[in-house]
DNA sequence: GATTGTGAATAAGTTCACAGCC
DNA sequence: GGCTGTGAACTTATTCACAATC
């Protein structure tokens, strides 16, 4: 039941509370030990209203005189959106792209990490990009399979990234953030991050004009 | 009213016309003069009603034989999310991701043009880099004066990237695409998107729990 | 007969507003 | 007095459903 009321839990609060949560390490390293849901907003960009409704779909409270406890809330958001324990994800394409990703991820990440780059060019493999080593593409269902990996990122040409996907599904991932220009055809039950920096700079151009 | 019309139109339905238009291209360049909504939808990955929605904000038609023309709806939708003439957008911080963006955009896109990088690392000033020429971030107050830069692409540390939007925003830039982890204070009427990988990552992680 | 264009219905997401609390 | 937690109101976005059209 735990499980299942999880997963009710929509992208849109799920991305918000990734984001409290960096806040609230932020604040932590700071020394703050509370914090009100208008402090909150103000660093994520958002309203004290929506900030206290996220919170609400993870049992926590906060008291009115003093706000929410920093370190309670961010164990309790890391809890609801992260596991227990880490969750290993596999990335396709060590382009620049990739290389940016894995650099993000290197260290610092609670909850998940990039456990293997793989790469169709020979040249990469073998290699060891910001502490994650890059693999043959033909090692990656074995992979998937010894690791039990559900989750993969795509950062790789759009020619072969239906492919990937298809190789990636078959053995078992069905979480993907998908950084192609090409919007994946998975199965029902698959889910699909877009992040289309083509269509984001459009829209940010059209909105400059 | 022509231009205070466009500015109605919301963040999503543009991101889609933007797909829209890539999907034409490719149909284009297939031979293909006509399509139906449902064709656009399954290749854009959303519904037909959302297609056909999304295109009547520009007062094109099709006809319920043969759809829409692609050529005619392609030139709608240019002219609806971007202009007539190339909007020149520069970017700041020429790192992995920075790269990254400017391999992705140095051809093939109509309606806007990274004309200048920017990054304070003195080693990638004067370099070309997938036909972006570097510059220092001494001249970019210069350069976006003389050009009239009104868009910006934000790819560098989180560090600087307060100081960076308030240059930017002080010198006339109204869009700005965020792929710092930094959520950014901006003045009223100043349009940010962020593209925050980490977010990406955690709720794509979340979903593959 | 299948598709477009669109009003109406529905769903999803956000903000309001206020009782209860410290 | 200012804050939290939350039902209710509202706003925004999407889907339905069907008359008009080819």
């Amino acid at each position: 039941m735990n499980e299942s009321e999880k997963k009710k839990m929509n992208a849109r609060a799920v991305g918000r509370l990734s984001l409290y949560r960096r806040m609230l390490q932020v604040l932590e390293m700071r020394g703050m030990d509370s914090v009100f849901s208008h402090e909150l907003a103000t660093l994520a960009g958002t309203s004290a209203s929506q900030v206290r409704r996220d919170l609400m779909s993870l049992g926590t409270s906060g008291s009115p005189s003093s706000g929410y406890s920093v370190r309670d809330l961010g164990e309790a958001i890391s809890a609801a959106i992260s596991g227990v324990q880490r969750q290993p994800v596999v990335l396709v394409g060590v382009g620049n792209l990739g290389r940016a990703v894995l650099h993000y991820f290197q260290n610092n990440h609670p909850g998940l990490e990039i456990v293997a780059g793989f790469d169709s060019d020979p040249e990469k493999r073998g290699r060891v990009i910001s502490g994650t080593p890059v693999y043959g593409l033909s090692y990656l269902p074995g992979r998937l399979a010894e690791d039990g990996i559900r989750t993969a990122v795509l950062t790789l040409p759009a020619e072969s990234a239906q492919e990937v996907t298809d190789l990636l599904v078959g053995a078992g991932v069905v979480s993907i953030l998908n950084m192609t220009n090409l919007r994946l055809k998975v199965p029902e039950g698959v889910y699909v991050e877009d992040t289309d920096i083509g269509v984001a700079l459009e829209r940010v151009a059209y909105f400059g004009k």
